[in-house]
DNA sequence: TCGTGCTATGCAACTCGTTGCATAGCAAGT
DNA sequence: ACTTGCTATGCAACGAGTTGCATAGCACGA
């Protein structure tokens, strides 16, 4: 499982609070990764337990207090030892698939509303994906920043993650067109 | 969730066995859902005694019996309800992403190994989907069946789907060598 | 002042998915 | 005779992930 290495590499990049990598996970880290906050408190209890992470309380005012979390020593080698450790390429669960075939069974012109929804919805966060981009990674602000730390590792590998969002997102708009155009053939009715 | 939608779905494009159902997950099905035999087993149990499919013995030569099932009424208005609401976008999972991300954290240019590794499953599978491709539709004999039927949309929907897993690998492949670029730039050592 | 909404943390129950193991028939090689 | 390997089904235990609910401080507007 890679949900407490997600942790730890969000914590190396920014000591946070459970709420906090919450709502990391609600958007950056949210295109490779997707976890609730319930899921989050409950791992980092647990990497708490195991010595990965070091606690502080942090006071607040005008809000609760949070508890903020930065990794500890073993907490950094445990993600070194499974950043070294070969893993499996992910399997892949597509709903919107097995939906798609199952229309040949059904009206599959019901279906068009649907993948229009999808679509919208991929075409939603592509936009957000490279506003993000821009800010960050290819905009005057990011280059001038660029310009003065060139090579930054951590710098130049989330552009490349964002990079594989934007593909991905790209690529669901493509074949999302590609179904509606097939569909689009069965005419109206069944 | 739709492991139980996406064996109705198989078993309306033809009645099987667990073990015959878990040999398809292996392979086209595997493209958009994974499933091992024990999950297959156990959701077939469940709906069985939901009535959503019917189960028929069949005795085999030269190999042990095996209990064929196939889709009944009430299995075919649970696939047309499911088909007819809306379901989220699915959330994407990629510890490849991960790893990259906490590369920076480690030495990145380690990672070169794993992602190649990666870059040459996804090349294996693109491989794989295009001979079926080939195979079962865009080949000589896959275009005269089409000819003899044309508009099916079992067949129609079944390819499209099977384009959406091209166009993936595709984007897979060309990230990763986005990737590969970004981390050679780290040069070697840490 | 009452409701709404955001920050912040957490429990309990449940479902889903994975892993390891077990059984059993039969084929084919050594 | 023994092992290996494929078909075929299944149990038990565990771990991961989801859902519903609860609590609590504070801000802000109607």
């Amino acid at each position: 499982m890679a949900l407490e290495h997600a942790i730890l590499v969000s914590l190396l990049e920014r000591p946070g609070s459970g709420y906090e990598l919450a709502r990391r996970f609600e958007r950056s880290i949210g295109y490779f990764w997707t976890a609730t906050h319930q899921q989050i408190y409950r791992v980092l209890k647990r990497m708490e337990n195991d010595g990965w992470v070091d606690v502080r309380d942090v006071p607040q005012q005008g809000r609760p207090d949070k508890k903020e979390y930065s990794v500890a020593d073993l907490g950094r080698a445990a993600l070194s030892s499974w950043l070294h450790d070969p893993i499996e390429p992910d399997s892949v669960r597509h709903d919107l698939a097995v939906k798609i075939r199952g229309a040949a069974f059904d009206d599959p012109t019901a279906l068009i509303h649907e993948v229009k929804r999808h679509r919208q919805a991929h075409q939603d966060r592509l936009e957000h994906y490279l506003a993000g981009e821009e800010r960050d990674f290819t905009g005057p602000e990011a280059n001038a920043a660029a310009a003065r730390a060139p090579l930054d590792p951590e710098r130049e590998l989330q552009h490349v993650v964002l990079r594989g969002g934007i593909a991905y997102e790209r690529m669901m708009i493509g074949w999302l067109d590609d179904v509606l155009t097939t569909l689009a053939r069965f005419g109206p009715g069944r």
